[in-house]
This record gives C-alpha cells, structure tokens and sequence, in this order.
DNA sequence: GAAATTCGTTCGAACGCTCGTTAGAACGCC
DNA sequence: GGCGTTCTAACGAGCGTTCGAACGAATTTC
C-alpha cells in the first residue's frame, strides 16, 4: 500500500511541524490532527500515541541525518576536507529541514521506553562518527584545545543555527557552513609550521 | 517582610528546576509544589499561575546572568582579554545553575503578553552587548569571517555546554571557557602579523 | 450486469483522567 | 483576636484515547 504510507509520511509531517513549534508537552493531538487534514480519530489510524508519533518522528529525522552523513564523508577524503563536508551537511540539514531538527533538539528528552534507547543510540553514533573527525583533523597539528571540548564546541556553533539563521536559498547555508568551518579548523589549533622539521 | 521573599524565591527554586526537568508544557503544579514542600494552594499563594512562575523564573536568571557580566567586564580592559572575561562569565553562570539556563534555552519561547516582551529585550541587550564584544575583537585583527556568524557561533559553543558538562568543581568550568574562548580567538582569525609594520 | 459484501479508511461523540485554578476553613504566631 | 500563611477539597476545562458507525471503492455473488 504505497498510499498509506504516504499519508503516515504526511501524518508525522503534520507531528512534526506541531512538535517543533509548540514543543511536545504543550503540543495536542488536536493540533497534529487539524494540521495533518485529520479527524483525531482519523489521526489515531495511523499514530498509535502522541509518544510514539514523537518517536517515529524523531527516528525519521536521526535516519536521514545519518543517511546524508554517509554520503557526505564519501565525497572527500582528507580529514579537513571531510570535516568540512560533515559541517556542510550537518548545518545544510538543519537549515532545509529545521522543523525536524528543532524536534531532534528539544523534545527528544521526552522520549520514554524503547524509543528513547534506539533513538539515544543512534545520536551516539552520530556524535562518535563526529568525534572520529575532530580527532583525525586534530592529529594533523600541534592541538592544545581537548578532543571533548572541541568537539562540543562544534556542535554547538551548528546547533545553535536554527536560533538565528534566517536565510532563503541554499547558497546562504553553505555560506554559513564554511566559515563555521574555517573558524573552527583555525581555532583548534594552527597548522604545524614545517611538519616535516620536525620528524 | 522578609521572611515571605525567602520562601517566595524557595518557590521559584523549586519552579525552575521542575522546569528544566520537566520542561515547562510538562510540568505540573503539582510537581512544583510538591518540590517546594508545598500543597498546591499554598504555592499559590505565592506564585500566581504557571505561566506567571515560568516568567518570574526567567526574569530572575537573565537578571543573575545580566548583573554579572557588568561585574566581569569591568575586570577588564583590552578586546581579547573583555571577551575571555565575557565567556568565563557566561560558561560560569551556566555550569553554577544549569537549571536556570535550562529554563531559559528550553522554555523562554513558552512566554506570552508581558513576559515575553520583557524578557526578550533583557536578551536582545546580552546579545548586543555580546556582539559588541565580537566585533572589538575582529576590530583588532583582518578577520574574514562576517559577525554575525562569529557571534553566533561564539554563543552556540557556550550554549551548547549543559549537554555534555558534568564538571564538579569551579576550575573546570573555568578550563572549558578558556579553551572555548581560545578556540575562538584563534578561530576568527589570526592576529595579523607584525601589526607596527603595516601603519 | 446489478446487487450484495467486504475491507481499508474516516468520522462524530464520548470516556476517564489530569490539568490549572479557586473557595473556604484551619493553623500558628504576634 | 487578628492576620499572614497553609491546608483539604473540589471545580470546569481540556487532555489522550477509544468506540462504533459510516463512507467509498473494489470484489464477489447470482
């Protein structure tokens, strides 16, 4: 039934369109029933419970964050340049999908149960595959700030994206990306002068 | 009566930190009260509605958070060594009460009428002031990368702390400022070299 | 080929419960 | 005895959720 699966896709658009706007707690299934075109009966055909709708609609988001992680590590190999396309897709997500994303942020701590373990793990993941990179830019120079910090600091500077960033096309994300990324290959330590003296 | 602001700012604790657990569209009168030692009339008669505690809670942490960064900015004079001060501040204030600044971050977007107007220019101020900052310090460097997104990452990095900070004692917090602020400084760009040569 | 039937989908209406909030009485200290 | 403070008990509203019926387009039956 490729029909049903569509309207559940539009469904979870309609939770998560809601969740990102009025957070899950004062989110209703009112709300995600209007939005979606719904009865609330019609609504609960195809979400089980609002914690459940949380919960696909969070799974969704983290799976094609990771998805699009892959590809996008796949098309550079030096850990700068991979560092910079893990910032350019990570920050291109949040700008072209900041509903999910604003989801992801600030409602997955309400996830209870299964949901909350399969969705943590795969965040962890995530942040593994992140930190990997940090490390592999960080072995290139002489790096006095800790992996750790580093790392959080990164995250930070994208996360906060969805706080100010207001732009229209694409062009405006990359533009974003690259000096968040430029800012902090600079910060994290400067590039070893004459690595070869040294060996 | 001093007695009654005592227990009036006890109640605001207990407000604050059902809230940063909780986050606001979940947390109950009841959970409040019951962490303020209270029945739920007797909160109210110190709190006069949920909405009304979520913004008197607000209020007094921009407040806390406000006052001292005029306290640490005076502490210092040059760009470079105003803006460690500033993030030494800011990361403090997080890492001392986590839960205000979980309040803030999380639920400020719940507020309505008044608050909402209010607090919200309290952090238009800190940012500007912030901005500020950024800008005197770029001022003394040919920094290419735009302001806006310095600052903005500058507060990503300090606001995405709570996420992954579990430090005990107060040196911690202050080695995680200076590595951010370092991080940063370094980042925006580099001191320009030989600066006397170039007048 | 028309009538009957099935089944996936949607609905109005309601259930039980918890929420924010309040009334009115009781407590204890001056 | 008065007043600031706290309580028990309850109110109406709105919540998540469910029930049972109705829709419509296939599919079957005669």
């Amino acid at each position: 039934m490729p029909g049903y699966d569509l309207r559940l896709q539009a469904a979870l658009d309609a939770a998560e369109s809601v969740f990102a706007e009025k957070s899950y707690g004062l989110a209703t299934m009112r709300d995600i029933a209007a939005a979606a075109n719904l009865s609330v009966a019609g609504l609960y055909y195809y979400l089980p419970s609002k914690q459940r709708a949380l919960g696909m609609v969070c799974g969704r988001a983290f799976q094609a964050l990771s998805e699009g992680l892959e590809r996008a590590l796949s098309e550079a190999a030096l850990p700068d340049s991979q560092l910079r396309a893990f910032v350019r897709h990570h920050v291109g997500f949040i700008t072209v999908s900041p509903a999910a994303y604003r989801v992801l942020l600030h409602d997955m701590e309400a996830l209870e149960g299964e949901d909350r373990l399969a969705v943590h793990e795969i965040r962890r993941r995530y942040f593994a595959r992140a930190a990997d990179l940090v490390i592999a830019v960080q072995q290139q120079r002489t790096s006095s700030i800790s992996t750790r910090i580093a790392t959080a600091a990164l995250f930070g500077m994208m996360n906060w994206t969805p706080m100010w960033y207001r732009g229209e096309n694409e062009s405006d994300a990359s533009h974003v990306a690259l000096e968040m990324s430029t800012l902090f290959l600079r910060g994290v330590a400067a590039p070893a002068e004459e690595p070869a003296a040294i060996v």
